[in-house]
DNA sequence: ACCTGAACACCGTTCAAGT
DNA sequence: ACCTGAACACCGTTCAAGT
């Protein structure tokens, strides 16, 4: 009956995929495991170590390799696969530009600059992405069905031309 | 004494300098206002809405002309100007991407594609900047003195070679 | 037009205590 | 090791009422 840290992170993602990250709250997350909030701080230190964890869980599952482009359609894919997932991973690896382990392995492909640079893009990209069609899904927006060819494009712009 | 809009967004700014997004409450720009909480209500319809006034003001005033590197650096400046306000721009236009005004602007000089993939660039990397200076001025992370020059080969990556 | 006062339904986090 | 129960110091937002 008791959780471990890797039901925590379970449960946490499904309640970010259930209500968004606007209604992402540890005291969710604990209702989704049948446990007390406080309970939560006997796994991990606070909210945004979670979000962390959460992020990893998202990104670590796609293979780096040589590919670039589709690398990034698999980074992209990841994200895309949970409600505000890229936001998740923006705030995450915002934090540790230069320290993560993503954009060491793709310099191993490239080189560090583009590496970064095609870091910061398909993760902003990506956001934008979720953000746009959850905008134009509640009708505040028109939708732009161009953004799956926004992003190729964009990605010959870093990758080559 | 009555506080019209411009003062509204005025005390949020400083609320945001002063304290950080972490900090940032519609409570606390009340208090810096010496007004009650729910006077906030007649000049902005919700939180998100102010925000988004603030990263037009933060972004507003930067000229947009054909020297898009020139551009990408004002861009960064007025961001790197205010605590946390890379974060407050990345939300709000993250949001309106193929909306904004400034990435209209920037396609003038150079094509749809590249001004998005510009956009997106500038605000992450500044945006991974100023994350990275909070965490290593409070000695989370080791300070990484390359960021402006590392800012600047991203740019000329998606710019030309 | 701009604001107050009071309320509602929430938050993240801590801490002593239980098993 | 994992959890409960209770508390603390907060949130955003609404709404009737005041000037």
């Amino acid at each position: 009956m008791a959780n471990s840290l890797d039901d925590v992170i379970d449960g946490a993602l499904r309640v970010l995929d259930a209500r968004g990250m606007e209604f992402f709250s540890m005291r969710r997350v604990a209702a989704e495991l049948d446990v007390q909030p406080s309970a939560l701080y006997h796994h991990v230190e606070n909210k945004q170590t979670l979000l962390t964890l959460m992020a990893a869980r998202i990104v670590g599952p796609v293979t780096i390799d040589e590919d670039l482009v589709a690398v990034s359609h698999r980074l992209r894919d990841a994200m895309l696969g949970i409600r505000d997932g890229a936001e998740v991973v923006a705030t995450a690896t915002a934090f540790r530009l230069g320290t993560s382990e993503l954009e060491a392995e793709l310099a191993k492909y490239s080189s560090p600059d583009i590496a970064r640079t095609l870091l910061i893009y398909v993760i902003g990209h990506t956001q934008a992405t979720q953000l746009h069609s959850q905008a134009s899904t509640l009708g505040l927006i028109p939708h732009d069905p161009d953004l799956d060819e926004s992003f190729v494009r964009g990605l010959a712009i870093i990758l080559d031309r």
